[in-house]
DNA sequence: CGGTTGATTGAGGCCCATCAATCCAGGTGG
DNA sequence: CCACCTGGATTGATGGGCCTCAATCAACCG
């Protein structure tokens, strides 16, 4: 939160991946965070970290959940089909985030993950948490903190992004990427194609980009480039104000 | 399923609510059907039975959660609001759901659970589960389990419900209803008031009558009633299908 | 019986989907 | 280096679906 040292829980340097692990930076705000150092070593060679391109899938709708995954960094989106084939996002994950629950139930993954950004994730074999958890209580827990969260958020998708008129929908997301934008020094957030827009807010492309052009001429968006752009929080809660207040 | 016996678990009547527990018949579905007889014994004494009216809330919005309730028979809505002030149905919970999850992490209730029809539900204090839990690993996993029906009930709400014309979305959530309707020899659903649909499909409720009134017409509704009617499940698959294929 | 609450139906207007044209950035190959 | 192509973004014109406003109706009740 405030920029302070990320200490060093552990020493042991053998694996490659056991420096990963034990200093990683998500390490207080993840899975694992709760968990002894003792434990952690159990863990470092099964934790396989992977690296995803912008418009790339983590996992699939409806394939077989042998992992989940820690968002370590970057932004990804769940997505889901229905009967009449429209792709709909159905809510964001983020840094710290844990994605593919369904596997701990066996179950096929129940959305399609796609990278928003450059992303950074740790596979995490169902297996291994399944052995974990069965020795480590605080393990559930933190398991039914993630659905609970993934919930709200589902929740809050429908209640937030899917009411009103569209200008009001787009300025909500707005509001929504800025809680996702890195912790640079200054706050520039992820800017969704048109298309992705759509998929959030249902509404078409030629809507989103006319509320994306308003919006900079209003001067809430500063400087839009080809996915990214300068957010003026100020004057999105402006705005957002004047939408909910009427 | 096949309407066969349910047989007696438990033979300890001492207590009043040990018949009612030991006989349930949610228990196979419930969360506590996975437990020994032996544990059942422990928390008779501390479940209790609530009975609702429509229209009455179990549990409002940012209240302190201290119990879980399983659902015996009827339906409930779970509802949000958002900052606009705007009312939305984020899902249903009919017979055999867990709700108030939230009160595992001592988090208040995150939505306003209330009544659609008669309702039966079972109150287990929030205490009870946690001690339950720790010495009963198989809780862990059901409470897991319900977790993620929850999550999968509101992304398919968001998904299936909240998506293309007003007339696809009425017809789906008249699908989705079916799937409550009571074990009845003939399958009369229940039937929102139009306000509710509004709520639930995020429309106006003159639409929502106006739905309602056409699919009279073209007889998918039968016997409309005050609150309930008469579902002709193969003129509606033929209505969805023509809305999807279109 | 008047009063209230919810459902229905109609008329008009607005928001947004649709269709279409143009623009712009990036990549490719001559 | 420029012509060319391509995918995405932008902007305009038009129409339709749904919201809004309003009147009527049905049911229930004190």
């Amino acid at each position: 939160m405030t920029g302070r040292i990320i200490p060093l829980y552990r020493q042991d340097f053998t694996h490659p991946q056991a420096q990963a692990c034990a200093r990683c930076g998500v390490r207080e705000v993840a899975l694992f965070g709760a968990l002894p150092d003792e434990a952690l070593d159990q863990i470092h060679q099964h934790i396989a970290e992977e690296r995803l391109a912008p418009r790339q899938a983590l996992f699939e709708l409806g394939h077989r959940a042998d992992a989940l995954y820690t968002v370590r960094s970057g932004v990804l989106q769940l997505e889901r089909v229905n009967e009449r084939g429209d792709r709909r996002v159905v809510r964001l994950a983020g840094r710290g985030d844990l994605l593919g629950l369904e596997a701990m139930l066996l179950q096929p993954y129940g959305a399609t993950a796609v990278a928003c950004t450059q992303v950074e994730v740790c596979r995490i074999p169902r297996s291994l948490l399944q052995e974990l958890s069965a020795s480590q209580p605080s393990l559930s827990a933190g398991l039914m903190q993630r659905w609970q969260q993934a919930l709200s958020g589902s929740e809050e998708w429908l209640v937030e992004l899917s009411m009103g008129p569209s200008r009001r929908r787009v300025l909500q997301l707005l509001r929504k990427l800025s809680e996702y934008a890195e912790p640079a020094p200054l706050s520039n957030i992820w800017l969704p194609s048109r298309e992705d827009m759509g998929a959030m807010l249902n509404m078409t492309i030629e809507t989103a980009s006319r509320m994306v052009s308003s919006l900079k001429r209003e001067g809430v968006l500063l400087d839009v480039q080809s996915r990214q752009a300068c957010l003026n929080t100020a004057a999105l809660a402006e705005a957002l104000q004047a939408a909910d207040g009427d």
